[in-house]
DNA sequence: TTCAGAATATGACATTTGTCATATTTTCAA
DNA sequence: TTGAAAATATGACAAATGTCATATTCTGAA
């Protein structure tokens, strides 16, 4: 797809977006980036740990030229709750935050998506606006793909559609999960929990200690569902215990078992 | 399917089941109730309702003919969690609600369904155990589909894959919004939330005020996510503020603008 | 560099919610 | 019918968690 036509489908994006404004900022954001690196999903290296990674050679073909990619700032924000989805997003590099805003304005993650994810999808399946934002929390680059190229594949190849549903289903599951976490554990519980999950699911530098994620204290309070100063003094509180350390937003994984024993979880 | 091909589908169903003991006893009691009703899909009230509305006739057919229908009393355990699923569940009639244990052995109510709505289906879509339990909670007629009629379906209708997909989705949306009224939203607004949505769910009786579910206060209390006194005293709050009235497990909703307002909706 | 605003940290306290004890009522099987 | 067990109800109290106030530290723009 040349520039013409990411101009098209940018511009259809956008106009019947109900926060029009937010995306406005975003546009001149992508606009004055010159032009994103359009990736090659022949060869991408997160298709094959997506959804995307069984389907056909022209399948493949057909969404690269339909594709679109685009790189986010942390902190910059993909789409909002309340827009109406257009396609998919499928991170290539980079992590971001899946969150719902409650009543009070606090918000609260309700997942996660790293290489090789997608995101966006649910509303987009439904036929909804979407239900939740999402936000990079690091540099990301993502591709966009259209709503028809998705059905189109769904309707040619049910091999897909169960991967989505497999998708869905592992989504559904950790939703189901965190239900009952949140209704039965004390937020110290969450909290271990929640450090022992970002670390599985980001994993760690180099070092093999430091997570890979960086998030504030509210992030992480909106994570585990608890008020900030609550999460604040948890994490002093696994600092003292020798159960993490930390320096600011980068946190060291010391003592695993002790984290799994403080999160309640034996298996 | 005849008698001999339903007893072999039982048993299949049975042997490699982990929790063989439990439905041992299921077994003697579906054997001993002789002969439940076999529906027919054709003519099924529950299928246009249903993920099964949009099918083609002879695939209706094939549906018909390898099903193998069930009458649950109040109580009946329809599967358990850590179960293999061989299938999906039907619902005909009935109330059925998906629960999961928790750490101190007390469940959690994570789902519900009603006639139209299919149980059991996200484990075995993911092709994983049952990471939940279902259990009617009213006398229930369900109908079951085995594995294999499902794949095939999925392979062959692209429009079921889709009706799947948004149903999967629509849970994903529930179950996160749970995510997010159990993280902020206090206990008292909870329950003001849940009586109106069970009202939703389930209906009325013919009398327009009195609740068609009938569920204990430690099961409201589960749904909530709250201890069972917690729900009792706030039950027996909104009697003297004449928000509902209740006699044993029928509650009447008196007033639904006083429970918005307790539950903090607006829109 | 410097300064303002944001993020982090910590104490004091209030509120919410859970737990335990104990009635009271209901249910169901002998 | 009756009695035991379960469910419901209520009080007293403890524990967990949130809120507010206030430092302290960090960060980024001028």
């Amino acid at each position: 797809m040349g520039f013409f036509g990411r101009f098209l489908l940018l511009g259809f994006f956008l106009c019947d977006n109900p926060i029009f404004l937010l995306n406005l900022v975003l546009f001149k954001k992508i606009m004055s980036k010159k032009e994103d690196i359009q990736h090659d999903c022949e060869h991408c290296h997160s298709r094959y740990k997506s959804i995307f990674c069984q389907i056909a050679p022209d399948e493949v073909k057909i969404i690269n030229e339909n594709k679109w990619c685009q790189s986010l700032e942390k902190g910059q924000q993909l789409f909002a709750e309340g827009a109406y989805p257009h396609g998919i997003f499928c991170v290539n590099t980079g992590k971001i935050k899946i969150h719902q805003m409650g009543d009070e304005g606090r918000e609260q993650i309700v997942r996660f998506a790293k290489e090789g994810d997608v995101v966006g999808y649910r509303a987009m399946l439904a036929g909804e606006k979407y239900s939740s934002s999402a936000t990079a929390i690091d540099t990301t680059s993502i591709c966009f793909i259209p709503k028809n190229v998705i059905f189109s594949l769904i309707e040619k190849d049910s091999n897909f559609s169960i991967q989505l549903i497999k998708l869905l289903s592992s989504n559904l599951k950790h939703a189901e999960e965190s239900i009952l976490h949140l209704a039965q554990k004390p937020v110290r519980e969450r909290m271990a929990e929640s450090l022992l999950f970002l670390k599985e699911m980001y994993g760690l530098e180099p070092d093999g200690v430091t997570m890979s994620v960086s998030l504030s204290r509210e992030e992480i309070a909106t994570l585990v569902g608890t008020a900030t100063e609550t999460a604040i003094r948890l994490l002093s509180e696994f600092k003292s215990k020798k159960l993490v350390s930390f320096e600011g937003r980068k946190i060291q994984i010391i003592d695993v078992p002790g984290l799994l024993k403080v999160a309640n979880i034996h298996d």
